[in-house]
DNA sequence: CCAGTATGCCTAGTGTAACTAGGTATGCAT
DNA sequence: ATGCATACCTAGTTACACTAGGCATACTGG
């Protein structure tokens, strides 16, 4: 309590793979921050949403690491629009990356999901009780 | 240094996802938490490690939120180890969990392994840029 | 004309959670 | 007796998603 708390109903990206989601996006077409964020709904069909209070964090993140280049672009409607393209570092962490992030989820995903009972029980293998 | 002692780069739990992993694995049978450090990196086939330092606050929390009771338990070997059991409560709690994290990992996946460019390209829906 | 809304970018501060790096203690080998 | 595995715990660090603002421009309706 105390704070704007308890909005645990919100959907949130778990730590870390905010920064892969946009390199993702960023990799199939170079656009700018605010458009990725609409992206990101658009394509998730609402189940995900990135606050501005964490996708320019994030596209720093990633512009430090040297994996996408950023440039001052005007656009039709004539607004100064900040362009994020991947770089070639960019493309290999991101293949990296989404291999990393499927091993774990992976490998989550067979504790919340299998019937570990056999494994469990076999477990003699670990000597303890 | 003591134990398996990951090399610094090893694999870390996305955030949220740790709770979750131990929640199901007490779920399954009731255990102490060394014991629930070591089905981790034996289910998981060494992709995935608790360090000692997330284990037991991990638990706490799971605790504090009456997840999970605990009770001190002397074993055969002679040892004083907490026992860790679901509740009720945890057991919602679990089921709810594994449906947050299925949903938010799928729709992850999605901006990873897709073929995004129909999205992207039929996205004159956005209306800018 | 002016208000409101959508577009667009940014940052300081907060909370949380996984981790680092210790500490304590016992049982069992060597 | 010396180490090693077992077993638990916590203080402090760090990373990052988020809250909660601020700033500025374009377009619309009244």
């Amino acid at each position: 309590m105390g704070m704007a708390t308890a909005p645990s109903s919100r959907p949130s990206f778990p730590s870390g793979s905010l920064d892969l989601v946009l390199l993702s996006l960023i990799a199939r077409q170079a656009t700018h921050g605010y458009r990725l964020a609409r992206l990101v709904e658009e394509v998730s069909d609402g189940r995900l949403a990135v606050e501005e209070g964490s996708l320019y964090p994030s596209l720093q993140r990633l512009k430090k690491r040297k994996l996408v280049e950023a440039e001052w672009q005007k656009q039709e409607n004539g607004r100064d629009v900040r362009i994020y393209s991947i770089t070639p570092a960019g493309k290999v962490a991101l293949r990296e990356g989404v291999q990393e992030w499927t091993s774990v989820t992976g490998a989550i995903a067979k504790f919340l999901n299998t019937k570990l009972a056999d494994k469990i029980e076999g477990s003699n293998r670990v000597r303890f009780a």
